[in-house]
DNA sequence: ACACGTTGTGTACGACGTTCACATCGGCCG
DNA sequence: CGGCCGATGTGAACGTCGTACACAACGTGT
């Protein structure tokens, strides 16, 4: 770990690690290239060895942060469907199952918004523009268990097939605009109670009108 | 207009102006503050004169976008109102409201992405956080015209006055994370006609979800 | 007419992203 | 086993940015 002189090892990673942390504080525009090497121990010059230049830093960075909010939603998922009673029938396992994955986007957002505004960070030329998000642990990206969680839904016979199409994009939505508006937006100086409210009120809302 | 030597006339105007230009192309980020003095042909140091410092600025820039905004949606209403039949009922008018208010504000997220950002900018500082936006041209916040539709579906008994409150904050998030997501975020992909097609159910599923 | 507050100028400073010549390392080939 | 070469880190340099400060030009009121 302790590095004598020069090689360092993993820079790659550091630097990541690195501005992970700058980014925690308060968002993409806090991961400053020259502020990261120097956390890492490392000449500016460094980085463009890992890096093409800033920009293809703060996307790894923003990978990484994507991980995270993936992690966030399974250990949402997995206490929500611990907390259904055994002889929960399918539909109320599918309705639960939608709920948390709205429930864990928007607890990761409150939770860590540098995280989150990172993770939805994007830079000007289109490089994977269509990419899926990053995986948790458990190999899933955030679209894939919102994909699944619809997909129990039409099997319990809560949605109407014909309406599966293009749910993800107005579940998505919904969810990603409450986080933006009170993370960063006019709604930011709603407090934590009420906006617990709103959140569940916004879930029903989807879950009727989908 | 053309100044032969020193006073300006009226710099803080021409400032806003050209900052407003920068930003229409990509976002608040590119409100750099010696572009625009140098678009408004006067020394970087000058703008000090008007704005405390580049936030200032940019905030200044963001209250004329939502400006625009407020006067895009006003339009959307207008139009909206003018295709209904003159027979309407209450139900109908006050539904084509609130529809209209969404419509116009994604209409103008994808006509004008980079004002659409600049208007939701925030710096650090919470300067006003909890101001109303800026007004349009007949007086009228965008938040203020949402809630004057949802004032309208009650009157029309389609909303249950219990419900009442709290709803912008509902239809806000819903329509304002489609807005984001299809301009910045992974959705940025989908081409103008499903767009519009996933709006129209988008504000659908707002109707009747709330 | 002249003093003074207002507004624009010019120069300077430190921080940033990026480039490039150079230094140092480790693994491979002889 | 030794030397060479690609990979990796260093240091100085350039241009741009936001900001501060002393100075200059202006116009208004006395």
């Amino acid at each position: 770990m302790a590095r004598s002189t020069y090689r360092h090892g993993d820079l790659h990673r550091a630097l990541i690690d690195a501005g992970l942390q700058l980014a925690r504080e308060s968002g993409p525009d806090a991961v400053v290239l020259r502020e990261t090497t120097r956390k890492a121990q490392v000449a500016a010059s460094a980085a463009y060895r890992h890096f093409a230049d800033r920009d293809a830093l703060v996307h790894a960075v923003s990978m990484a942060a994507q991980a995270h909010l993936a992690e966030a939603i399974e250990q949402a998922q997995a206490a929500e469907l611990a907390k259904l009673p055994d002889d929960a029938d399918d539909v109320a396992r599918s309705r639960a199952l939608l709920r948390s994955v709205g429930a864990g986007y928007l607890g990761f957002a409150w939770a860590e918004p540098g995280w989150f505004r990172t993770a939805f960070w994007v830079h000007e030329d289109l490089r994977d523009a269509a990419a899926p998000m990053a995986a948790g642990p458990a190999g899933k990206t955030p679209f894939q268990m919102l994909g699944h969680a619809l997909d129990a839904m039409v099997e319990a016979g809560v949605l109407p097939a014909d309406q599966r199409r293009g749910a993800e994009v107005l579940a998505w939505s919904t969810v990603h605009g409450m986080a933006t508006l009170t993370i960063d937006g006019p709604l930011r100086v709603i407090d934590a109670a009420t906006r617990l409210v709103l959140a569940e009120r916004l879930l029903s809302m989807v879950e009727r009108g989908l």
